[in-house]
Formats: structure tokens, C-alpha cells, sequence
DNA sequence: CACGCTTACTCGTATAGACGAGTGAGCAAG
DNA sequence: CTTGCTCACTCGTCTATACGAGTAAGCGTG
């Protein structure tokens, strides 16, 4: 029976109100915040832990959910609860999508990812027309059906964002914009061929816990919550052309934003 | 003994290999999106759904936690577990920052606020020279010491927004910035005056779960998500006057960015 | 050496029971 | 009528137990 080395964590307090599995979790997560465990790095067993508080295995198992819910640790079936390892962050600036970074053959996404070194991956491509959603058609203008181009982007094999483009029919059908491969500089550079020229984009941004759907493609831990951004894209007449419906992990992202003084 | 409106939750499915307390909680998240229970509404008490499903108690307790987790639903000890009620968010525009914003008295908080109809409150405020700490003195240009500016905002009562400020001793120290009451304008205007004419803002964003603090400061239930800012404002010269950092509940807020197209 | 089995340890799920504490309705005493 | 109590119902916390299933190391057999 290996017992827990002294020192690492405390006691609990008999007299104090707050909840026995709460004085665990505080006890863990300052320990964590303190780095006596480190990233990726095993916690006590529950059944050291019910050793060293004295208390039952339930109550261990709170103070693990309670971490768990607040994305600090995560449980490995077999092997151990683990200190999640902080993933390596992609940064969106707002210059992203100006039109000198839209020449190169390759899309963005790729370009950037290759030169953080990381290996990209764009994935589960489906394009097809369909009904426009309430709040799609709203922002495009009241158009019954659109074409939707769905994939999702990887980073080293964790699914990292996935993103929904929808574009009015009338500008995309029988368009490479309708094909599964868009050519080069994506869409925002076919819908400039086809006369519209790009003026402003507008970005949204919410965040949020994720559904259990967004768990599954993103392959979230629990804890993570998800960046919903919808930035919807205006040419110069100043129609809108494209909507784009982006569900990102939101502990893989930094967006960053410049915003004039004027 | 009040027995469940039949129709309303479903069976189990004993031959799943889905957990029990997964069942139930799709069961109710489902019934949930469906409308089936209202904002605000009491779901079935523990006791009720043990009876309906023929699971113990703990078992309930555990797909009310996976509800709660996700922010579908609060307990309120004594009464029930209610639906959450989606609270109004606030809109943050790009142009929120803009000079014509400036010239009035009154902050763009309460301003805005005004305007939608709620009642705005600004608490806690606290301003005070202290040490830099390593991102803020990176971003001000390795700075020392700073002024920082604390506040929250609140809407009707709510906590939505808790902001620091921090801004180098040698622009602030002995102006009408380094008083609580920075005067009509807000410290921008003040910056401008002292000579500091304001260039263009940088925003980064991240979204995360909230710490302890967080939690307390901002009174979030549990399964909200902070909406993490970092601004940094630059005058014409190119040097970092301020940096605000904003942890803002995520529920309570739709930020939004105007980029060009350039 | 390679394969498969056992075994010990890990977390996952579920049951049953106990006591505590907040809430609100109803009732009885003043 | 008002006050204060009781009681039923609610969720909160904790214990004890049981079995299942994934993991990894050790060991024996072929």
C-alpha cells in the first residue's frame, strides 16, 4: 500500500462549513496552481486519497469532478487522473483574411500551421445545398436555400475547429465555389473573380459550453468550453455574401483583434 | 406520491451501452431543447424521477450534475432544479471605443446600458500603484510599477464584468487618471489630454472556465464561461498607454469586430 | 523470443441508506 | 389577524458496498 508522500497535501479542517470534498478540490488545485504536479502529471490514486483523508471513495470522486469541471484534470479509464497538459495555442489575428494573404495557393489555415511547426489537417469536407437556418437567412438576406460547405481543421491529429460556410445560390451554384475544392485562395478569392469584391467582414463572438455533439467532433475534455464565432462577409456594394458558422476549442485559441482609435 | 405526466420522459434502454445517468441526462437535455420544459421551470424533483426510471437517487443526482455542468439547469436547495434562464446579453461593438463615443460625461457602460433598458451599476472600484506583473509589463514595455484602475459592472443587480486597468506611473501619476472619478470620457479622454493621442487597440480573447475567485467575484453558476480580454491602447507614437484586462461572463456577452477587407 | 494468461491496480457505474439543511404550506397558539 | 411551530418536500453531503472494465506488468507456455 504506497502511502501519499507527506508535505504534498494537507489536512482537512473538521470545524470548517465548507463541504469535505470541497476542502479536497481546494487542496488539489492550489497544489496543481503551485506545480507540485505538474503538467501531465499523475494525481494520487482516489484510493490514496481515501487513505490519506480518511474519507470514502465517493467523496474523493467529487473533489476529482469538481477539478474535471473547471478543466484542470482529466481522468484516464485504467490508468489515473492525469493534470491536463495546456495544448499549444493558434492565434486568429484580424488581419487574417486581407487580401495579400489570400494570393498563395494554400489555404490559411495551412500555411499558418506549417509555420508554427504544427501538423495541419483539414478534414470531413461536405458540401451541398440545403434550407437555410433562421439566423442564417437573416444575415444573408432572406434567401430560402444555400449552399453550406462544412470541414473541420486539425492540428497534429486534435480537432481544433469546425466551421460551416454558407453562401446564397444564386452566387455559388455551378461556381468552384460549389466543388469540393474551392482552388486557390478559397472562396473569399473565387468570390472576388465572380464580381463581388470583399469590402468588411463582421465577427461575432459568444462563448459557451459545448453541446454534446460539439464534444464528440472536437473530441473536447470535459471542462473546455467553445469559441462560437459567426463572421458574416460583405462585398462593396454591400450585400452579404457569405456566413461563416465557426466552432472553436476554446482552449486552442487566442483571437485577436485591431481596432482603430478613430 | 405525484407521479410524472407520462409522454413527457421516456424509458431506458437496457440493452444501451450508455450509462444510465447519460440516458436520463439526454432524456431531459432533449426534453429541454423540445421546450418541454420552459425557462425558469422545475424539472421533476429527485425523488420523482428515482420512481420513473427505478434507479437510486444517486444515479438522478449524477444526470442532474451532467446538466448542470453544461449550464442547461441550476439546483436551488430547498425548491428544485430549474431550467436556466438565458439572461440578455450585452453587445460589445468594434466601434465601442471610438472618439465620438468619447465626448459625452457619462461612461459607455452606463450609456449603453441606459439605452437597453437595464439598470447599470459600476462597484468596487479601486485604484492604486502596485507592482507589474510579467504579461502587463511586457505589453506596457517593461515597466515596473503601474497604476491600476479595478472595477465591476453590474446590470440590474448582476455581476457581468470585473475590469483592471493598468496604465505606466510616468503618463498617470498626479493626473485626474489616478482618481477614482477619471472625470467625463473616461481615461481616454484624459490620455488624449495629457498629449497621448490614441492610435488604434489591440483586443486578444480567450475563453476558459472561471477560477474559484471568478466564480465568487462574478456570482457564475456553475457550467458559465468567462470571456477573457486583454486590450492594449497605443497613441500615435506607437507606445502602449494602457492595458485593460476584462474577465466578463460569458452568458452576458456578444462581442463583435468589423474588419476590413483590405 | 512471442504469445496469452493472470493479477493487481486504476477509474466507471450503480445501489442503499443516513443525516443535514433550506423552503414553504398549513396549523395552532397568542 | 399575526406569530411561531411543525411537517413534508426539496436538494446537499457522506458512507459503505458491489461489480464492471481498461491498463500494464509479470510470468509461464509454446
Amino acid at each position: 500500500m504506497p502511502s501519499l508522500p507527506s508535505g504534498l497535501l494537507g489536512d482537512l479542517d473538521p470545524t470548517s462549513d465548507r463541504a469535505v470534498f470541497r476542502q479536497i478540490a481546494d487542496q488539489l488545485r492550489e497544489a496543481i496552481d503551485r506545480g507540485r504536479f505538474k503538467e501531465g502529471e499523475k494525481l494520487p490514486s482516489e484510493a490514496e486519497l481515501v487513505e490519506h483523508y480518511g474519507v470514502s471513495r465517493m467523496t474523493v470522486r467529487n473533489s476529482f469532478s469538481i477539478l474535471q469541471g473547471e478543466g484542470l484534470v482529466h481522468a484516464e479509464h485504467g490508468k489515473g487522473v492525469f493534470v491536463r497538459p495546456r495544448p499549444p495555442v493558434r492565434r486568429l489575428a484580424s488581419d487574417r483574411f486581407a487580401r495579400r494573404h489570400r494570393e498563395q495557393g494554400k489555404s490559411a489555415f495551412i500555411v499558418e500551421a506549417d509555420a508554427a511547426g504544427s501538423h495541419p489537417q483539414v478534414d470531413s469536407l461536405e458540401v451541398k445545398e440545403e434550407k437555410a437556418g433562421q439566423d442564417v437567412s437573416a444575415r444573408l438576406g432572406s434567401v430560402r436555400r444555400v449552399l453550406a460547405r462544412r470541414r473541420r481543421y486539425l492540428l497534429d491529429g486534435r480537432p481544433v475547429e469546425f466551421a460551416t460556410s454558407y453562401l446564397p445560390l444564386d452566387i455559388a451554384r455551378g461556381t468552384q465555389i460549389a466543388e469540393p475544392n474551392p482552388g486557390p485562395g478559397g472562396i473569399y478569392a473565387r468570390l472576388e473573380e465572380l464580381g463581388h469584391r470583399l469590402d468588411h467582414f463582421e465577427e461575432e463572438i459568444r462563448a459557451r459550453m459545448p453541446s454534446p455533439a460539439e464534444v464528440k467532433t472536437l473530441r473536447l475534455a470535459s471542462g473546455v468550453p467553445v469559441i462560437h464565432l459567426i463572421r458574416t462577409a460583405y462585398d462593396t456594394e454591400g450585400r452579404a455574401v457569405e456566413v461563416c458558422d465557426t466552432v472553436m476549442a476554446a482552449d486552442a485559441y487566442v483571437l485577436s483583434y485591431q481596432l482603430p482609435a478613430t
